[in-house]
DNA sequence: CTGAAAGCGCTTACAG
DNA sequence: CTGAAAGCGCTTACAG
């Protein structure tokens, strides 16, 4: 393994300016700066992240948090984000390191061994949740983070999201143009989730726009399909669905099948989680672009203390 | 931040024997260990896993590689490995290092910069696949590393795998015992990878078995569905489908509704990328368990220097 | 513009 | 059974 003391022991300097030459230290003539680091590359030097991490007292690792008991279809989404997440951490010698476990303790104890034994300094959350003792683990420890996904209303931090009012807005206009849907109904969970809000909002103002009777399901996760039926059958006249997610909007879209096989449907969901070939054409998704956002998270976190910059809005494709 | 050395002083120790004692060094009395066990508890002495990994010139780190180009609905398999692998690391007090790319190169380089400046000497690939540039550098380098699917004919390192032939042959078996299916047609991809061989020979044997006559579809990943209609109208007879995997069997059974919505299939796949509620009843799936051949991995890992064990077989669920 | 020295928090060979 | 000391490879305040 080849360290700064070989360099120096080359170059006849000491390790003083070696170190400085390799960070750029202004004190530095430019001069040596060049000379030393073609140098570095001849040996092949490669600095010791473990020795800066101790000295520096914060490792070059970013945490990434992982949900608890999340739906496996989300599963899609996250990799995307850590493709995105990874690319910018890699140009900025930085590590990934994933927190993820079955239940919240278990987080929990990750995320804290991560800050006190590990001494990561910053962290992503792939989720943003209201009450989550992850986040209030954060503050106190003075961690830098950034969520994915705004905070609910009253909360303040951080966050990567899309303009979710907008894109609700924009699915069921896709609904309605495109497909010619004289009745779109939107189907939400009972969790309210801040994007839930959002969507919901963005549909509201768009059937006002169009002067048309705004109708709302809102569906528990764990139902199993007997509330989703009764709704259905509810309303005769619905023809086409606004849903919360793809897995929402896939449930229903199953059950209007089994309901009523002959009747023409067009359901949009969102995160786009499955790929065109694998759904029906009836079928629809709003894409989130998850790695924009996670290269969008890394930037954010990385520019929070300049900047004070509260979020970023990542762009959705339809 | 409280250090071994804060232990010692309160103690009136010296900090080797602290040391000694928190790594349960046999040349510590017991009684010693104990107390400074507690002692270290009261105070919530913290390890610093950067000061730990300079001396040892190893870090507790476990680099776990994606594949480059893999299709977004693997990512749920990849997920359920991370559970799985992260589940046991944390019980090692081992942190989860993530390396992903867009392009080979990225990912070599970051596998790299693990290797020889995070110093990350234990890796896991969450794929298998023959001729990897990546397999060739962690063998270059001597570290250790275990791959989720075995090596390919003529290759051989460490892997955790299902039993691919009897999970092909209990496919096959599953549609004609359970669903009556009298003619399953196998549906491989062009690719060649292992498991694809071994799944194919379980199809044979179990065709063999039944005394029928064996049929199989080799369909490029890129097919547009030219191919895959064409050999779907070459055989009228068929009416079951054992697909290499859930995409796979997705794109088959959706081109078989559009030509033929009358006539009756059952299809099955291998990963169980979709939860039930997501897919039509007449689609099936093995579930691969990956959260336990995630465990599995790591178990591999941190005893192959003691047993010299090469695999770990994992079993399905059907 | 450059260097000598201290220090980050551990582990372990050597000595008793 | 325990301790003093060296060392892992860096960064940086202090000195010149």
């Amino acid at each position: 393994m080849v360290t700064i003391r070989d360099i120096a022991k080359k170059m006849g300097l000491s390790i003083s300016t070696v170190s400085r030459a390799l960070n750029d230290n202004q004190r530095i003539s430019v001069r040596t700066r060049r000379q030393v680091k073609e140098v570095a590359d001849q040996l092949g030097y490669q600095p010791n992240y473990n020795a800066r991490n101790l000295t520096n007292q914060e490792a070059n690792s970013v945490g990434v948090i992982f949900p608890v008991n999340n739906r496996v279809v989300d599963n899609i989404f996250y990799v995307g984000l850590l493709r995105g997440i990874n690319q910018q951490l890699n140009a900025r010698n930085y590590v990934l390191a994933v927190a993820v476990g079955e239940s919240a303790d278990q987080v929990l104890e990750n995320v804290k061994s991560m800050i006190n034994r590990a001494q990561i300094k910053r962290f992503i959350l792939l989720y943003s949740h209201a009450e989550d003792p992850i986040i209030e683990l954060l503050k106190a420890a003075s961690v830098d983070f950034v969520t994915i996904g705004k905070p609910a209303a009253g909360q303040k931090w951080p966050y990567v999201d899309n303009d979710n009012v907008n894109a609700g807005a924009a699915a069921t206009r896709y609904l309605m143009n495109q497909y010619g849907v004289k009745q779109p109904v939107f189907v939400e969970s009972t969790n309210g989730w801040p994007y839930e809000v959002d969507r919901k909002a963005g549909y509201l103002k768009e059937m006002a726009l169009a002067d048309k009777r705004p109708i709302v399901f809102s569906i528990p996760d764990d139902d199993d399909g007997t509330l989703t039926d009764a709704l259905i059958k509810a309303h005769p006249q619905m023809d086409g669905v606004v849903a919360i997610d793809d897995y929402t909007g896939l449930k229903v879209y199953h059950r209007f099948r089994q309901l009523r096989p002959k009747q023409k449907i067009e359901v949009i969901g969102y995160n786009k989680s499955l790929p065109d070939e694998l759904v029906d054409q009836h079928f629809h998704s709003v894409d989130l672009n998850p790695h924009e956002m996670g290269q969008s998270a890394v930037q954010l976190l990385f520019q929070m203390q300049t900047d004070r910059k509260q979020y970023t809005i990542v762009d959705y494709t339809l």
